[in-house]
DNA sequence: CAAACCAATTTGTGATCACAAATGAGATCG
DNA sequence: CGATCTCATTTGTGATCACAAATTGGTTTG
């Protein structure tokens, strides 16, 4: 019963990394947009992001239909793709939309959590705490994101988590402004960043579904409002071609 | 200052039909799944697909990513892609998400939403009530449809519909189910179909939030309720091949 | 000097070929 | 007769070519 010719895999290294270049592509693209690595309004072309990452036009014409299809990048009826540019309408409508739907999921994480999983997020947020006080602004941005989606993930829906995902890739060039601002005014981390983290999990702890997604909305609501106050939308159109290239393999 | 050679195009024809054979075998996927063309669970082929289509595997492959991408499609591990198989929890969380956010898009729309819209939207009830009245199954559906969409476009908030849009995609099988359902007991047509419609217009025609939240809420609840207890979720995992050529061009 | 024309380039798009991985059926072995 | 191996087929994937539409830059014209 036991040959060992084809059973026993000694590889399973490429378990979460992605295999076909496409996917790989996309993974690319999508973290460049949502970190800020193309200008707001920027236009792209299939072939200039093949030639910035050393692939054929194919594997790109994929990732880019699929970044159009959830919102990261936007195809003009005139042959032409681009950055959505962004705009104080669609950030509205943004922060309100999230502050709803990721309220929601903090009430049903709040159904469902696990003492586990409720240590975890507590973690997080203390290792956010070290990052505040060390003024380690990406470091703040980053568990901030932790913080969130492990509170999403708590939610238990695919359904939820994906769409919250998609509204988080949306934000994306928002937040790498965000984090801009933040780094010039550092005393204003602890609000932005802590935000109503402290009712949250408290509202967690008790298991209170209904504080819980007032909480969440809160957080959102007022770094948004924040975010409105100091941070201008520059209508930035063009230059800042930025490097990419990094090592598609 | 008049070359009327390339400036006078008589033809706005194509304004809203798709022009590349990708976006139309798009539509035309999007179309046969949430329709129930395909079983739940049967596995396709891009080469299968094109066949079908009657064109090259080229744009069936960029239709079909941009499928997975909004989760119509599955693509698992090992190189197959299935219709995402019906299950009783994967409906459990798509009803409770979209009771939420579509409860969010309607509160949007009693804050917002002129006069002229609320009568459009009363006049499509309208329609529904005769659909109803006659027991037609597939018109009660689409008015169904459209009832719902024109107060989340009164919402007024792209990001929303998109989301929204993407909510009713992934529904799409499970409305195929319940429209085979419903012909098989008319009588419960006026309870499933008009659900809270009415008083979701007189909230919306109050212009009271809160109350078009809870209504529509309840529209999307009871409806779901009626399905859990009448449809059942059968296994089906293969045959129904299904027609679909119908015309690429 | 500015507006209009024109040609060369660039663009998305569709089709086809090549290839490695996965599948499935047929043969072989125990 | 059942499990295992093997080989032909099918599959997704990447690259390349061809083409029409659109853009662009240079030139010409008034």
């Amino acid at each position: 019963m036991a040959n060992l010719a084809n059973t026993n895999d000694d590889e399973r290294v490429d378990e979460v990394e992605p295999h076909s270049l496409h996917e790989k592509v996309y993974l690319q693209l999508r973290t460049a947009i949502s970190s800020g690595k193309f200008a707001s309004g920027e236009t792209v072309t299939i072939r200039g992001l093949a030639e910035l990452l050393g692939t054929s036009p194919m594997p790109v014409r994929e990732a880019v239909r699929r970044l159009v299809q959830d919102r990261s990048l936007e195809m003009l009826p005139n042959r032409t793709m681009r950055v959505p540019p962004m705009s104080q309408a669609r950030f509205d409508e943004l922060a309100d939309v999230r502050a709803n739907v990721e309220g929601y999921a903090a009430f049903r994480a709040a159904e469902r959590i696990s003492d586990r999983n409720f240590a975890a997020i507590r973690s997080i947020n203390d290792r956010m705490g070290v990052a505040i006080r060390e003024g380690d602004v990406p470091g703040v941005i980053s568990t901030n994101r932790e913080f969130h989606f492990a509170i999403y993930s708590a939610a238990d829906s695919d359904v939820l988590l994906s769409v919250i995902e998609n509204l988080w890739q949306q934000s994306g060039p928002y937040l790498a402004a965000l984090l801009h601002a933040l780094s010039n005014a550092p005393n204003a981390l602890p609000t932005v960043g802590f935000g109503h983290h402290f009712e949250l999990i408290v509202a967690l702890d008790a298991r209170d579904a209904e504080v819980s997604r007032k909480a969440m909305m809160d957080d959102i609501l007022t770094a948004a409002q924040w975010y409105r106050q100091n941070v201008l939308f520059d209508t930035d159109v063009e230059g800042k071609k930025t490097e990419l290239k990094d090592a598609v393999r």
